[in-house]
DNA sequence: CATAGTATCGTAAACGTTTACGGAAGCCAA
DNA sequence: TTGGCTTCCGTAAACGTTTACGATACTATG
């Protein structure tokens, strides 16, 4: 149970041998070491960690920094489930184990970040919900760390990252609502300093543009990216002089605010004004049916452990150039928000 | 950077005063602690965790285990994020840091516990998801480690545990709406082992028997605790012969969709069937508002945190027969989804 | 001045593991 | 027989802390 040592006394051979026969090392005899890891099995030991990754240097854990409440993250939460699902699955074959570092509302991302790192508590970190000025990157490049962001930044060291591609769903959105005949297309954006927003905007900006079309700065609606933000956008919505046909949705979670603020003003999504939005748990449960880009969660986990382990000496041929930026893909699922034409 | 030696040696004073230091321990010169904390500050000095954790026994760190996968918790997310937030502000307080074991669905929840715990990864378990019989108590209660459910389970070895109060939620719900003239009730319950199924349906069975009402067994829903299992239930709703005029769900995410496949059934919630549900971030947004139990998510996190430490001899004067249990009170907040006589 | 007490600090062992190093034994070829 | 090579294993140092213990200097008290 305790220790090393017991189990070598008990199987009367050297602790030397014991930890190698389990660690796989080559020189052991097969025989010994089948004994070894019966006897571990046996006895349920399992080599403590704290000593193990003083030993070593490393501690065999990845971290994944979110921030709690989902008026910060922006995402449904179920979001952050299935990415990590994939995160775990891939760490695991490398026996590396995944834990969530979730910084508390109260506390500076920064400063619980610099926490995390002095204390060695982690030999990899994936960040989200980052800023387009991010601090983080430029700490964690200067600690030394590996790490991997989801969600870009304008703060570029060098470091890897993956993001959803609001380039392709800002083009695919705003095609579609043009060539069902609308012109007056409202966009949102999150409140404060995600990237995503600006990307966003901006390419819906461009898209439009091809089209000879305009944005309206004044339909760009800003908002807390939950129930109670997308509430408001329908009232800002329905006050509007020149109210827009239509609208293209950033974050997930707003579409159900978005809905009752419309039904209460009796403007019928899908008939009276075009939603298109992102994908989340309960949007094809909206009547209608949200019109959404879908995105597949778990294997973007896959892909960016993958990518974090690819700048891993340890578990990789490492490239040191091998600093993966990759815009992960979004479809349009089809569904009846967006249905009618002008 | 590296290492208390080299604090000490800037500081030209011997590692053990530079450690007794910074632990606040009562024997240094506090002319000296200033120094040191002051040093330890401008070089970013932080003790490693794996060294501290092995010479001292305890990690400092408390694990929050869940499960990924909302049809597995049962949960909106959100749920746990708040929850976790409030025992995260508790744990900062004692230095403790908190982290989230999130199980991968591929993974055995009790082989996942299990090495966590064998490595001593951390000093404190809080169990969330817990099963009517649940292995991992005895596990726990076996291995000597401090832990805490939210979720009671039949599986009793004297630990401490929250919970919902359901028996609460079953006699105010049933009340109301047999005092609106409600006859015919159906109810809801997860599809697997989690136990408030039980606790819950069986209170309300209770609660009618003493209205002089029976509950109808075939009316009695299981379903998976996400949108889907929601419209599962509407259907099966819809289908019955003899349709019940009212609905209790026990889990948040089904609501929204319930309410859509009453909707294509032309079954309006709050005119042709009552509903209450339980609160959760868009149950306000739903078209009428739900009619549901909410909670004080923060503050059970606290009270969790605040019991589990109750339960650490190292945490508080500890008394043994200190195992807390707590039903966590829920307070109806009135929507629009029931307020209809019969 | 002697003694006891107190405040402060240094020394070194210990926590449980991994791993570099060397040694013993066996084998084979010269 | 000898030397070298291989296979396997034991020894002991090292990782970075904390803390029990003892040492020193100072203060107060008689």
């Amino acid at each position: 149970m305790t220790g090393i040592r017991e189990l070598a006394r008990h199987l009367d051979i050297s602790i030397g041998t014991v930890s190698r026969a389990l660690n796989g090392k080559p020189d052991v005899n097969e025989e010994t070491r089948r004994r070894v890891l019966e006897a571990a099995e046996k006895l349920g030991y399992v080599a403590n960690q704290s000593g193990r990754a003083l030993r070593k240097g490393s501690t065999g854990v990845i971290g994944f920094m979110m921030q709690t409440g989902r008026e910060i993250t922006g995402q449904g939460d179920t979001f952050f489930m299935s990415v990590f699902d994939g995160v775990q699955t891939v760490l695991a074959r490398h026996r590396l184990d995944l834990v969530a570092l979730l910084c508390s509302s109260e506390e500076d991302p920064q400063a619980y970040l610099k926490r995390v790192v002095a204390r060695g508590f982690a030999d990899g970190i994936i960040l989200s919900a980052t800023r387009r000025h991010d601090e983080r990157f430029e700490f964690l490049a200067k600690s030394n760390i590996p790490f991997i962001a989801l969600g870009r930044s304008l703060t570029d060291v060098g470091q890897p990252w993956f993001d959803l591609d609001f380039e392709g769903m800002a083009d695919t959105a705003i095609d579609r609502l043009v060539s069902h005949g609308h012109r007056r297309i409202a966009v949102t954006r999150p409140h404060d300093d995600m990237n995503l927003g600006y990307v966003f905007v901006d390419r819906c900006r461009q898209a439009l543009a091809r089209r000879g079309l305009a944005l309206d700065e004044t339909q760009v609606f800003r908002s807390t990216p939950n129930e109670a933000g997308g509430y408001q956008i329908a009232r800002d919505l329905i006050a509007c002089r020149e109210r827009p046909t239509a609208i293209v949705l950033v974050n997930e979670a707003i579409a159900i605010g978005l809905y009752r603020g419309l039904n209460e003003a009796g403007v019928k999504p899908g008939r009276d004004i075009a939603v298109i939005g992102r994908q989340s748990p309960h949007s094809q449960f909206l009547s209608p049916r949200l019109t959404c880009f879908s995105l597949a969660l778990r294997e973007l986990g896959i892909s960016l452990a993958e990518s974090l382990l690819a700048t891993m000496p340890t578990y990789s041929n490492h490239y040191p150039d091998a600093a993966v930026r990759r815009l992960w893909p979004m479809e349009l699922v089809p569904g009846e928000s967006d249905t009618f034409d002008l």
